[in-house]
DNA sequence: CGGAGGTGCTTGCTTTTGCAAGCGCGCTTG
DNA sequence: CAAGCGCGCTTGCAAAAGCAAGCACCTCCG
């Protein structure tokens, strides 16, 4: 009973969360698969929360579908799985504060001139889903 | 020939980082291996660099050895893989400006009143594993 | 209506991951 | 000296990951 071990429900979570990505970037099924580089059979698979992708998987999905690797580790428990867990033990503390935009950690993100935009949006994503599994289910 | 395919020498050199923490924490290859759940052969092949471990076994030495799982997935190329196959090229510049610790982005997730500790340890590290990583290009 | 092309999925297989059982070695103790 | 213990490692195996081949279905076009 470790945070290390995703749930079929956390698997079906993240498989619609990779499909919704998919679809958001008008992808069918075998286009993704062909542009990460992931067999199609395996990433329908994958979005039907029927096998546990590894994290070379994950990331070249997310190259593909130009997101960070680092918000599919999240939601893969594979970063921060702790918090991952927690938030799918039903917390009940829903009250993330919306003005997250105002932190100063995003206004320094963007702020910083030592990072690349790519880096930024990975790091913004990060902090973000921490944020937010601080304060989400 | 992607970044997302480590080499025999990343993987070894991953290998010799997980050694190096363990035996800086002062563990034999068995305590850690009892202490973080995986079997001592396989942490030997991995230590040896002879294994490709899966992000979750990186995620369980790192528990183990009290570092961030980030430092381990930077190693093995899991995160930020471009940046990392370039620090794989063994640039010198390891001396990434110190100052870092200056910019608003340290301060800001240091005073962030949203972030768990952990949250904030595991960010500051991928942010100064970015800027360094920046610094090499 | 039939054919072509695209879709998502099933199945059987190969490769990889991760471990249990056990080995040889060196050190300590009686 | 022999036994016991801890060490790191080898080997063979089971489970899981990931894919190729092929299926059924749907839509569109001639």
């Amino acid at each position: 009973m470790t945070d290390l071990h995703l749930g079929p429900v956390r698997l079906a979570q993240l498989g619609a969360y990779i499909r919704e990505q998919r679809e958001s970037a008008q992808y069918s099924l075998r286009q993704l698969a062909s542009v990460s580089g992931v067999s199609n059979p395996y990433l329908s698979q994958i979005e039907r929360g029927l096998r546990k992708p590894s994290a070379d998987v994950l990331q070249q999905l997310a190259k593909a579908l130009q997101i960070s690797a680092e918000t599919l580790y999240v939601r893969a428990g594979l970063l921060d799985g702790e918090q991952g867990a927690a938030a799918e033990d039903g917390d009940e503390r829903r009250g993330a504060e919306q003005p997250a935009e105002r932190t100063g950690v995003l206004a320094a993100i963007a702020a910083d001139p030592h990072l690349t935009p790519r880096q930024k949006n990975a790091l913004r994503e990060i902090y973000l889903s921490l944020r937010g599994q601080e304060g989400n289910d």
